[in-house]
DNA sequence: GAATTATTTAACCGATTAGTTAATTGTAGT
DNA sequence: ACTACAATTAACTAATCGGTTAAATAATTC
């Protein structure tokens, strides 16, 4: 399980991870800051920050002691891509049972006594 | 670890998978089928299918003796849903990107010899 | 240079994961 | 009922994961 994809995937599925990137998502801020808000150890922060560099979303840089994090999209768009090679599928799908309904709608409307 | 979305990128995050999900974009087939191109046992390929039933990413029906597979891409749409919410970071990201190389173009063209 | 603050690393633990082989279940055909 | 085929379950293993506490590192300030 080397490949980029399923290691930023993998990165992804884990609540706090994406609650983290939500953060960053509002700007800059310290590996504190990040910790803050979760009911666990600021070790376990920086391990769940380690994933998250490894998978390329996000990045830290220096100031004085503390080392800023700031969220790196592009793996984002990876998924977004990969995804989207499905969104015909669940289109399709809501098309089918549109169409499903309209034709069971089409049946029913003329009398509506049967059952 | 019991959210939805966890439980969905987590079964994203496998190459195999993915592959499996792949192989059922293009219709319904087997197991046998579906662990045909892979290096593993039937077993493991069970294995991988019940991780992605339980993220309702694929579904199996009953024919005689064989469980055709077929793909639910409902949650997959959540993914989307999940990564569009940061598209404007990855295109910000590059409209900044591009700021900077036409900044740096503006500067350096007028006199090349400058390095 | 000693103390303080922010963060990381090390060492450990229990749970989960991805695979294996061997045994079991379910259905069809004869 | 017996055999064959498709698929699953059981039991096991090695590796990884998500957390912990304690110790180490880095930069600041006095």
């Amino acid at each position: 399980m080397t490949d980029q994809l399923s290691v930023t995937f993998s990165a992804l599925a884990d609540p706090t991870r994406r609650a983290i990137l939500a953060r960053l998502a509002k700007g800059e801020t310290t590996v504190m800051q990040l910790a803050q808000p979760f009911e666990m150890s600021l070790p376990a922060v920086t391990k769940h920050l380690k994933v998250l560099q490894k998978a390329g979303l996000v990045t830290q840089s220096r100031q004085a002691q503390w080392r800023p994090c700031r969220l790196e999209a592009k793996p984002l768009r990876q998924v977004a891509d990969w995804v989207g090679e499905y969104r015909r599928f669940w289109e399709e799908r809501l098309d089918r049972l549109e169409e499903y309904l309209n034709e069971l709608q089409a049946k029913e409307k003329p009398d509506e006594q049967a059952e």
